[in-house]
DNA sequence: TTCGATAAAATTGTATACAAATTTAAAGTT
DNA sequence: AACTTTAAATTTGTATACAATTTTATCGAA
């Protein structure tokens, strides 16, 4: 009755560079040597060598480096992320129940008087909801897939207190409980490109 | 056929493997053995291994099993592919050179006139020529790797047979010729449902 | 029979060795 | 210097061995 135990050396390799690319540890641009990472790990290549792989299919590394997204790029995933959040927000205004919406409006009071931490993981859970709201894995697993690429090309963690961002999380809310899905998707869709305006203007500094 | 061949054997392997699963000679649910397909193609485990991950990853294998998307799975890759090729289709509203308007209608012309096969082609370049216009490799790589899972769905060739199909075809070309973007966006949703709602009466059967 | 326990077989996960390919360093020539 | 060419080194791709795990088969008891 054992479930695969729970560290796996290719699920926990997987996770460990995973993780190390998104925290700068393993910085854009970096080539991957497999059997370095091995020795760092204490593990052969081959487990290595899969979570490669598989990174490098989620886009986090592309030609053993980790990649550093071009503004085309980014604004190619911002682009699907409109689409899909959108409509993602479409459904959390017809189908959204009280709890969930009661959690939003949480993060939205947290994310205002938190620290950078606290805010950060709040409006990263806004999104969250809404997104699981679609009920549709493969717009959930889509969309998380971007998150991780858009997080790379963060260059501070300022971004969380762009301006009106938490304002806009606020009018967004307020229309899925209205039960007003065509305002609530334009509204998502005006963030998000608000949110890719940022990066842009912050990349070019 | 003949292309400088891929001599990498994860590389020929990935492909082979694929192709096995789409044209049913690795059909749904069957279980795929390392060392089988291994022992099949001449080669060792390792690169077997590698496609068999890859292939995971894409959604036609699902533990170690060829994949046998249900109703729901259809419906949730189609909300997809509505809300991406609804996109591509004001795209090509917008964009598209008379070329490809000229070749897009060549495919309604051939899908017409010729056989199940070339219909078939003709159909899925028709939907291809239009995702590119989206020029968002983002767009185009996932709406690809929905149109293999959907494949794998489909139980009958019939299918390009479907009533009124072709004729969607030509409304959306009308409606990209004439720059309408949104008719064109509204015709092609319409389209890809009414191909949903195909598949799901031919899956109940 | 059906059930559970358990032994046997099959299959996967990991480490390692070696060959093929790629990258880096070194050398000589202009 | 800059530019090739060649040698050395690094790194990747593949095969293989073995351990760990999962699946299947077998047996006996209720």
């Amino acid at each position: 009755m054992n479930k695969p135990s729970p560290q796996a050396a290719y699920i926990h390799c997987y996770e460990q560079i995973r993780d190390k690319i998104l925290n700068g540890e393993l910085p854009a641009g970096m080539k991957l040597v497999e059997e370095r990472l091995a020795a760092e790990m204490g593990v052969s290549r081959t487990p290595v060598r899969e979570s490669i792989r598989r990174l490098e299919q989620e886009g986090l590394i592309k030609k053993k480096r980790v990649v550093n997204p071009t503004d085309e790029e980014l604004r190619h995933i911002f682009q699907v992320r409109i689409l899909l959040e959108g409509f993602a927000a479409r459904c959390a205004a017809s189908y959204m129940d009280e709890a969930t919406l009661g959690r939003l409006q949480q993060c939205i009071d947290i994310a205002r008087k938190g620290d950078d931490q606290e805010t950060m993981l709040a409006n990263k859970e806004f999104h969250d909801l809404i997104v699981q709201s679609s009920r549709n894995p493969e717009i959930v697993s889509i969309i998380d897939r971007m998150q991780s690429i858009i997080y790379l090309f963060r260059k501070a963690v300022v971004y969380y207190k762009r301006p009106f961002l938490i304002d806009e999380h606020q009018s967004i809310l307020d229309a899925i409980r209205a039960r007003d899905a065509a305002r609530a998707e334009r509204l998502m869709q005006e963030h998000l490109q608000a949110d890719l305006d940022f990066y842009l203007h912050l990349g070019r500094r």
